[in-house]
DNA sequence: CGCCATAGTTAAGAAATACTTAACCATAGA
DNA sequence: TCTATGGTTAAGTATTTCTTAACTATGGCG
C-alpha cells in the first residue's frame, strides 16, 4: 500500500456525516448544523463518492448506516468530540472571577471608578482589574476581558456592542461669564481646550460659526492629553471645550460646570463594549455587561432629562470627511 | 454557563492550526496541506479570532505555541488521526484477494476470458470475478471492484481511464461475396447487423454514403441485443456490420471474418475503467491495470499493424449530434 | 383507496469560504 | 550592510457550500 500520506475528504463533509450518522436522519442532522436537507444529502453524496463506497443504505424516506458507516462513524464521532472539548476548553473562561477591563482613563475616573464598589458589593465574586489605556488594548496575549471604548465599533476581529451614543456640549466654568457682555462674544474670548479626540476636531468649524467668527483660528487654545486632564482644566476655569455629555453631567448637575450655548452635536462615535466574540459567552463578563447596562441608563436618562429641561438647545449638524476609527 | 451547543469554528482552519502546531511553522504547515503560506497564515488568524484567544506566539520569523494553543493541539492532533485512521480503514481494501469485474459480456467472452488464465497465473493471490454487464453496474452497494466500459469516461461521481481507442470496421463473412458482382453492389444487398451501441447509430448514414444509396433505407436489418451475439451473427454469415477492432481483429488474422471495404471510422466511444477513485489505489485493482494495459496494448499493435497493412484504409469522418455517455 | 405529508434527491444559481499573488515587515545570517 | 527567510496583509480569483425549487417514493390518515 502507497505510502502517499492520506488526503482527507471535506471535513464539512466529516462532520454532516457525523450528524446524519448519529441521529439517522438528513433532516435532523441539517437542523444540528443550520444548513438545509439538500445540503446535507449533497454532502454525504460527495463524501460517499470521493471514499469510494457507500455509507449509508436508503429507503427512501429513511437511511441506515453501512458497515463502512458504521466503521466510519466511530471514529468520527470520537474526533468531533475531541475538537468540541478543545474548543470549549479554549474558549472556556480560565480565570472566571477575575475581569480585566480596559477603558478610556477619563470614562473610567470620571464615571466607572465610583460605581464599581456597587458592582463588586453586588458580585462578591468577581474582581475587578481596572485598566485605562488612551487606545484600544491588545487582546493577543489574553490578558484582557473587556474593552470599553469610544470610537465606531469597527474594530478588526473584535465584536462590538454598543453600550450608549455619546453627545458633545459646550462647557465651561461658571464663573468664567458675567452679565456685562453678550455670552457669545465672552466665550469667543475664551481659550479653547481640546485633547486629541477625533470627533472634537470636526466640530470647531460649526462651533466657531456659531459664535460668529467663522474662519479665523481659535482665538486662544489649551491642548491636554486626555479628556481626565481637560475636564480638570474645565473645574479650574482654565477655557471652554465640547465636552462628553457623559462625563460632565454630574458636573453641570451640580452646578460645578455649565452649558453656556443652546446647542449640542451627536458624536459619531460612541460607547461600546469590545471584546474577542468567545468573551462574550463567559459569565463574568455576561455579568458585568448587564449591570453596566443598567448603569449607563442612567446616563441616557439624564441626557434625555437634560434635554426636557433645555427646550431651546439646538443640534448642530456636522458634515464629516473621513473618519477615523475612534480610541 | 449557556448550554447552547457549541459551534466549531472551520474546520479548515482546525486542520491548518494541527499541521502549523506540529511543525511549529506555517511554511511546513503549507507544504503538508499543497496551499501557499498565506493561506495557513489567514487560516490561523481567522481561527485566534474566531476562539478569541491567541494561539502562536508570533517571533517574527519564528512561532511557538501559546499554552491555550498547546491545550487545544493536543486535543486537535488526536481528533485528526482518529479521522485519518477511519478514512484510511474506509478506502482501504477490504478484500484484498477478490477483485470484482463488471465489463460488456462481448469484450468479456470475446477478448477477456481468453486471457485471465495468464493473469492469474502471473498473480496467484488475487482471484478474479467476471461480471458481464450491458451496462454499468452500480457501485452503490459496495460489491464492485472495477468496472470496463466503452463510453466517454464520464460516469457521474466516478473515475475513468482511458484504457484504448475503439475503431469501427466493415465486417462479413467471407463467403458472402464472390467475384460475379463489384463488391459495392453486392454488400448493398446484405442484411445489415445492429447491436444498439449509440456509436454505431451515427454510422449508418456514412456506411450507405460509401455505398452509394443515400438516404435510403437499410435493405435488410437484423438487429441483435449485444456485440457478443452480433459475433456469432456474422461468424454464421448472417450480414454484415461495422464491428468494433477489439472484438474481431484476431476472426480477421485467422481469415474467418473480412474487412471487404477500404473504410474505417474511430468511435467517440473508448473503452475506460471505471471505478469510485480511492479503488485505484487497491493494490489488486493496480496490479489487474498494469496487466490488463499490457495485454490491450497487442489490440493497439494489431490496429496500427492492420493499418500500415491496408494502406489503402479510409478514415470516415462522422458529424455527430447529441452523444450518450456510453455504456 | 386516494390524497397529503414527509424525508431524501438533484440541478441551477447564489453566497460564503478559501486560496493565490504580490507587496510588505522584521529579523538572522553571510 | 545586504540578502534571504518566514510571517502578514490586501485585493482579487477560485472553489466550496448552501439555498431554492422541483422532484421522487413512500407511509399514514381520512
Amino acid at each position: 500500500m502507497s505510502n502517499t500520506p492520506l488526503r482527507l475528504p471535506p471535513l464539512k463533509s466529516l462532520l454532516a456525516f457525523r450528524h446524519a450518522a448519529r441521529s439517522l436522519s438528513f433532516k435532523d442532522a441539517a437542523g444540528q448544523l443550520h444548513v438545509t436537507q439538500a445540503a446535507i444529502s449533497q454532502q454525504i453524496k460527495t463524501l460517499e463518492e470521493t471514499l469510494g463506497v457507500p455509507l449509508f443504505e436508503r429507503h427512501t424516506r429513511q437511511i441506515s448506516l453501512t458497515h463502512e458507516g458504521q466503521y466510519l462513524f466511530e471514529h468520527a464521532e470520537k474526533a468531533f468530540e475531541l475538537l468540541e472539548t478543545g474548543v470549549k476548553g479554549i474558549i472556556d473562561d480560565p480565570n472566571p472571577n477575575t475581569l480585566v477591563i480596559s477603558t478610556l482613563p477619563s470614562f473610567a475616573s470620571r464615571w466607572l471608578v465610583s460605581r464599581l464598589g456597587h458592582f463588586q458589593e453586588k458580585e462578591k465574586d468577581i474582581n475587578i482589574h481596572l485598566s485605562p489605556s488612551l487606545s484600544l488594548a491588545s487582546f493577543s496575549d489574553g490578558n484582557l476581558d473587556l474593552s470599553i471604548r469610544l470610537g465606531q465599533g469597527t474594530y478588526a476581529g473584535l465584536r462590538s456592542d454598543l453600550l450608549f451614543d455619546e453627545f458633545l456640549l459646550p462647557v465651561c466654568h461658571p464663573a468664567l461669564l458675567n452679565n456685562t457682555k453678550e455670552i457669545k462674544q465672552q466665550l469667543a474670548a475664551l481659550p479653547v481646550i481640546t485633547d486629541g479626540g477625533p470627533d472634537l476636531i470636526h466640530v470647531w468649524p460649526e462651533f466657531q460659526r456659531y459664535l460668529g467668527s467663522t474662519n479665523t483660528p481659535l482665538k486662544s487654545h489649551l491642548h491636554v492629553s486626555d479628556s481626565t486632564i481637560l475636564i480638570e482644566a474645565l473645574l479650574s476655569g482654565q477655557g471652554i471645550t465640547m465636552a462628553r455629555f457623559s462625563l460632565v453631567y454630574e458636573l453641570i448637575e451640580k452646578g460645578q460646570l455649565i452649558c453656556p450655548l443652546p446647542i449640542y452635536v451627536k458624536s459619531y462615535y460612541s460607547f461600546y463594549l469590545v471584546a474577542p466574540a468567545p468573551h462574550f459567552k463567559h459569565h463574568k463578563v455576561t455579568t458585568f455587561i448587564s449591570w453596566l447596562k443598567g448603569e449607563t441608563k442612567t446616563i441616557e436618562a439624564s441626557w434625555q432629562a437634560y434635554l426636557k429641561a433645555h427646550p431651546e438647545l439646538e443640534k448642530l449638524e456636522i458634515s464629516y470627511g473621513k473618519i477615523e476609527d475612534g480610541c
